[in-house]
DNA sequence: ATGGCTACGGAGCGTAGA
């Protein structure tokens, strides 16, 4: 089974990108990040169209996220947070959810304190899924570890140490991110960050035990961030033999 | 250089992204 998550930045906008990524690397479940659409106004016969199974959990003009699936999708729940940043469901035999973690903005601002208190939840969401059959892929906002963000020192927004202990004990929970070795996920649209490979690892998947236990391989799909009008993220992807 | 760029809502330019 191949999974891709991917933070699109408007599903709307990136309607032709997502076409391509599906024709090269045909997912079997697709996760998706930032959609910026309320789910009246979804492109959900357009994925259907594409063999899909959609699940979206949008809001107007921000947020949102979506889980499609070429397997039926059952157990659906989107009831995480205020803001639509989650999604899980039963799929293929498996748990699968659509993560889209806060930005926070900077470190103690508003924003900020609503971020470590998703993260806080999250891994409350882990430890409840923790005997399961669990992939959660997406938007984690945090860059783990330094060699995640391209310069050195960097102790901003998605490298501060509270956010990374709460991404420490995600792990700590027994789930692993199996993609830490695949480099950055994020560059910046503004001054080149993609050419310069100025990037941020903030992209993660985080496997259960016995997901774990059918871990092949996975990959960052950097060729989707230089194509034409893309998302500031590329897709990331994950490959279990089930 | 606290800028740079992109999408959204709603019809200006402010807000969010990270």
């Amino acid at each position: 089974m191949r999974i891709i998550s991917w933070n699109v930045n408007s599903v709307r906008a990136r309607i032709e990108n997502i076409a391509k990524v599906v024709a090269d690397y045909a997912p079997d479940i697709l996760l998706l990040q930032e959609t910026r659409v309320e789910n009246s106004l979804f492109p959900t016969e357009y994925f259907e169209d594409l063999g899909y199974n959609v699940a979206p959990n949008g809001q107007k003009g921000r947020n949102g996220v979506a889980i499609c699936s070429k397997y039926l999708l059952e157990e659906v729940k989107s009831d995480f947070c205020e803001e639509a940043r989650y999604t899980e469901a039963f799929s293929g035999g498996i748990f699968v959810a659509s993560v889209y973690v806060p930005n926070g903005q900077e470190e103690d601002a508003p924003q900020y304190y609503y971020k470590l208190d998703f993260l806080q939840k999250l891994k409350n969401k882990f430890l409840d899924f923790k005997d399961e059959f669990f992939v959660v892929g997406g938007d984690f906002n945090v860059a783990p570890y330094p060699r995640d963000v391209y310069t050195d020192g960097y102790d901003g927004i998605a490298a501060t140490s509270r956010e990374r202990e709460l991404i420490k004990a995600l792990r700590e929970t027994g789930f692993r991110d199996v993609l830490e070795d695949k480099g950055y996920t994020w560059w910046d649209y503004r001054s080149r960050g993609f050419s310069n490979d100025r990037g941020f690892r903030l992209d993660h998947f985080y496997l259960s035990e016995k997901a774990c236990d059918t871990f092949v391989d996975g990959d960052v799909i950097r060729s989707a961030r230089g194509a034409e009008r893309p998302s500031d993220h590329a897709p990331v992807l994950c490959e279990l033999k089930i």
